[in-house]
DNA sequence: CCTTATGACCGC
DNA sequence: AAACGCGGTCATAAGG
């Protein structure tokens, strides 16, 4: 027995290695291989223009600072900032050293004076020009100018995928500039990028572990998840929800899985924790089912300091029983968010091994380029578009049909990996 | 010169 | 003091 196997001997830890992970290595080793073709030419451009865009904001920043420093020092743009421009600290920021520039500083204090507005526009640019614009190109292979990431398979302590050298997992997409880095992902030419993501993943498993009477109904009846909390929680009838309304009942369902706390809502939403608090003790009261869930999760924890996934993969949590609170904080929310991010980790990696079987099985020159957590995206030959379509959209909604809800899948072929339609 | 820590910020 | 899960990268700054 090689010394790898002695540490899976557990039964459950055993199948999750020999149906799972070992099986998806050769499917990585393919998709790391095939790369993603990248347009370099459009990049290009989007750097000059980044270039002189930022250069702009940077001579504004400094004339209305009345002085030149680097806007990309924390320690040099606090100092301006709440010492020359004398504008007003950020209370519990300071914690001894550098006082915060971070982003939600800056947004309140952007209402009442331009530079801090001008930072945050400068950040935007210079992260979007620096990590991806200038950086992905230099790291396309010659001749073929596609980008090859390496995806590592044990990073990250939930089972979940990392990459690395680039990270293709965080490519922009919020912002109109992110988007444009999005669409410089392109297919070669005959092909188009295919992407398929699950639908509130992570949500569903709630739903499925917790076999929440509410949860479950409205997986299986297709409700709007956000809605139906914001209805729930904020008492107003699912067709009264407004927009501000549905932003925050999504912010407490992500909270949920998370591992909520009073404090973390409260920095979300911008709002009093007392308020977040009534949120949060809504939610429990509606969503009865889940309470208990979590409840049982951290009995499980501090019973065995240790919790697993659908499938049995395992995560130690030996500060369960810390009698520092933070730390015990911290270990508490990690027991109850593992089940849930880890089976979805589980789930699409099953997903993937049998879609890689199936396209050399039935000789499709579809292949599979990218994992993004809940996310993959393939290129695929303009005749295949339909087949690669239906198997991939099949694999993925009934990678585990014992599940008590439906997995949902959406798919969008295009192009690029910005233009899905 | 390289390594490491920190702050900030990109994604799911 | 920190404060809602999981990652990776960049620029700065300081240390070996």
């Amino acid at each position: 027995m090689c010394s790898s196997d002695l540490q899976v001997e557990e039964s459950d830890l055993r199948k999750v290695y020999d149906e799972i992970d070992r099986p998806l290595v050769a499917v990585l080793h393919a998709m790391e291989e095939a790369g993603v073709k990248l347009d370099c030419e459009v990049l290009s451009h989007m750097s000059k223009r980044l270039e002189r865009d930022a250069d702009a904001l940077a001579r504004q920043i400094y004339e209305l600072s009345g002085m030149e420093f680097n806007i990309n020092s924390p320690k040099q743009l606090g100092d301006v900032l709440f010492n020359k421009l004398n504008l007003p600290k950020p209370v519990k920021y300071g914690k001894g050293k550098t006082i915060s520039t971070a982003v939600d500083v800056l947004e309140g204090l952007a209402a009442s004076h331009e530079v801090p507005k001008l930072v945050l526009q400068y950040r935007q640019l210079t992260k979007l020009k620096s990590t991806y614009v200038d950086a992905l190109p230099a790291l396309c292979r010659l001749g073929t100018g596609r980008l090859h990431t390496t995806f590592n398979q044990t990073g990250a302590s939930t089972g979940r995928l990392s990459s690395v050298n680039p990270n293709l997992q965080n490519i922009p997409i919020r912002t109109e500039i992110g988007r444009e880095i999005r669409a410089a992902f392109i297919a070669e030419p005959g092909h188009v990028l295919l992407a398929a993501d699950y639908s509130q993943i992570e949500l569903r498993l709630l739903a499925h572990f917790s076999q929440d009477k509410l949860l479950v109904d409205a997986y299986r009846t297709g409700r709007d998840i956000h809605q139906l909390t914001a209805s729930e929680v904020f008492g107003v009838p699912p067709m009264m929800i407004d927009a501000e309304h549905r932003r925050r009942a999504k912010a407490v369902n992500f909270g949920i899985v998370y591992g909520i706390s009073p404090f973390g809502l409260s920095q979300q939403l911008g709002i009093d924790t007392k308020e977040s608090k009534r949120y949060i003790e809504g939610y429990f009261e509606r969503y009865g089912g889940v309470r208990e869930w979590l409840d049982q999760v951290l009995e499980q924890a501090r019973r065995d300091e240790k919790v697993s996934t659908l499938f049995g993969r395992i995560r130690p949590i030996p500060d369960i029983h810390s009698r520092n609170p933070n730390l015990r904080g911290f270990a508490e929310r990690t027991a109850t968010n593992t089940p849930l991010q880890g089976t979805a980790a589980d789930l699409i990696k099953l997903a993937m091994i049998r879609i890689h079987r199936d396209l050399a099985q039935r000789k499709l020159k579809t292949r599979m380029l990218l994992q993004v957590h809940d996310e993959l995206v393939f290129e695929v030959p303009e005749s295949e578009i339909e087949e690669a379509r239906a198997l991939v959209q099949e694999q993925m909604e009934n990678v585990h049909p014992e599940l008590t809800v439906p997995l949902a899948v959406e798919v969008g072929v295009g192009p690029n990996w910005r233009d899905m339609d």
